[in-house]
RNA sequence: GGCGACAUAGCCAAGUGGUAAGGCAGAGGACUGCAAAUCCUCCAUUCCCCGGUUCAAAUCCGGGUGUCGCCUCCA
């Protein structure tokens, strides 16, 4: 398996601290808003990331953090009069509805700064003491000149930066790419006792102490947006480096940006979009989808109609899996009626349709092959997900050329390519499983039942009645005005099927 | 100014030395009362431009053009 790995430049073997485990960390959210989908990339991406490695057989430990204590939530905070930590409480309770709509896994362990300043404080004791940091009125900086690999991730040297540093340098610093681990509280903030007077840490800080606290030095795994590299995780090496003494991390891992019309989605330039303003106009799955479609260090531009094409292609995948689900409880009925009454059973006809059965678990075989080939390199799911595509149009094809009987043979290439779909799944998480990870699709579960199936299934009936009077004015109409509805109505040789729409 | 990424059909997008995956849209055919769904066929002599290396390049090298990003809070 290959990642690519940021501090390198270059794809590497994979290869974890110790055989069979994968540590790994993901910066989460800064919690003063809703997320957005820019916010969701990383969220989708390295979700799927840690089901393709536990799909391995890797065991995972997987931490993501809540940055619960910073600037922007505390000027939000006092923008809407509201206490600091429990405005970023309630965006955390707001971000796992995203979270859980996006089927995104809850991680092993959430820590958020706030329970962990005790924590904190030690590490940065450690650092001044270490001579990696010095204070000055309250605050302590970190001393980019005392850590010989300040750079390293982000590829540039101290004097690029200098030459065309456009920040206000604060003279009380020793060099102007020093930066703040502790910050000396001012009035009306929230603050916490240390050593150099009440106070709070510095951005980046966190997830050092965070990280090295659940995963150790020396994990495996970091991930976040491009737009961390520099200044957040380089300077969480520097500081994490400079106090443990040991590598930080494995492998530095960045998704790129969600654009909009070609510009970088962010919250500064105001073209954001949240997750859940989307999530009215589109399925989660459909994002979720659209999310893999694009490898992840490509930036993904987005808009409506490009959701819009994703979700047609996305259809496609559905109809398939609604085929396969309908064979094989069509395959179930016949066999019930088989031991009933005398009737042909599958394995009466077990020649039938054998030499099509084997040809497609063959295929499924290669098919599953490809799928884990794409995946290991540097995880690619654009073409994993190409692949998904391939085994739809298989099991269409197999499953039309079916007879009224299913054999045996047919009957166990269909299962297995269930079992394929329900695997592909496990790890795009695309789709919502049962407790046996079966995928469920919307109009499969609550849906089909009660009051519109009742209603339906009357409707379709009458208009069955008028098709075989060949009443096509009627039928039609019936069709038609379902339409408008959104509900799809498909003549197929063995009855009606009805879905609703996209 | 420094550093970096990207440029593949109408659109989205994979492919990093061996002769252009996949999806959307579109065209034709099969099936259908008509549709829908599905299947089959077609849809880039060519991968931004110009040079070079090579038996062979979308893929490597040099130059150019364009777009984007980081260097400041940002996923």
């Amino acid at each position: 398996m290959e990642i690519y790995n940021t501090l390198t430049r270059r794809k590497e073997t994979f290869q974890p601290r110790e055989p069979g485990k994968v540590y790994m960390y993901v910066c989460g959210p800064t919690t003063y808003n809703y997320i957005h989908l820019g916010n969701a990339r990383p969220l989708v991406f390295f979700d799927t990331v840690r089901r393709y490695l536990a799909y391995r057989g890797y065991d995972v430990l997987y931490v993501q953090n809540f940055t619960d204590v910073d600037d922007k939530i505390i000027n939000r905070a006092r923008e809407e009069g509201e206490d600091p930590l429990s405005l970023a409480r309630k965006y955390i309770d707001e971000y796992f509805k995203d979270a859980d709509a996006l089927n995104v896994r809850r991680a092993d362990r959430h820590p958020r700064v706030s329970g962990h300043m005790p924590d904190i404080v030690r590490v940065v004791e450690e650092l001044v003491q270490k001579g990696s940091a010095y204070e000055v009125d309250g605050d302590v900086y970190f001393e980019v000149r005392k850590f010989p690999g300040y750079g390293k991730l982000s590829g540039r040297s101290l004097e690029d930066m200098q030459a065309g540093a456009r920040v206000e340098v604060d003279t009380r610093k020793r060099d102007p790419m020093d930066f703040a681990v502790w910050k000396a509280a001012k009035p009306g903030e929230p603050s916490w006792d240390s050593p150099w007077g009440p106070g709070r840490p510095g951005w980046h800080i966190e997830c050092s102490v965070m990280s090295l606290k659940y995963l150790g030095p020396g994990f495996d795994i970091h991930g976040g947006g491009y737009d961390l590299i520099f200044p957040h995780h380089e300077n969480e090496i520097a500081q994490s480096e400079a106090a443990t003494g040991k590598t930080f991390v494995r492998y530095w891992m960045h998704n790129g940006f969600i654009t909009v019309k070609e510009e970088k989605m962010s919250k500064s330039l105001g073209n954001f979009f949240l997750v859940r303003d989307i999530l009215a106009k589109f399925s989660p799955e459909v994002v979720r989808f659209f999310l893999l479609s694009t490898h992840y260090r490509s930036p993904l531009d987005f808009d409506d109609e490009k959701l819009a094409a994703a979700g047609r292609g996305l259809e496609r995948i559905k109809t398939s899996i609604r085929l396969l689900t309908e064979a094989l409880a069509r395959e179930e009925e016949m066999r019930g009626e088989g031991d009933g009454e005398a009737g042909p059973g599958p394995a009466e006809v077990p020649g039938k349709g054998k030499e099509a059965a084997d040809s497609l678990k063959a295929a499924l075989d290669e098919m599953k092959a490809s799928f884990e080939s794409a995946m290991d390199d540097d995880f690619n799911t654009a073409l994993a997900i190409s692949v998904i595509f391939d085994l739809a149009r298989e099991v269409n094809s197999f499953v039309q050329q079916l007879g009224a009987k299913i054999s045996l043979p047919e009957k166990e290439a269909l299962q297995k390519a269930m079992a394929l779909f329900n695997s592909f799944n496990e790890v795009t998480g695309i789709f919502k499983v049962d407790p046996a990870g079966r995928i469920l699709l919307e109009d499969t579960a609550a849906e089909k039942s009660g009051l519109t199936e009742g209603l339906l299934s009357l409707i379709i009936d009458i208009r069955q009645e008028a098709r075989k009077k060949k009443d096509w004015a009627t039928a039609d109409r019936i069709r038609d005005g379902l339409k408008e509805l959104g509900i799809i109505l498909e003549d197929t040789p063995r009855g009606v099927r009805w879905k609703k729409q996209g």
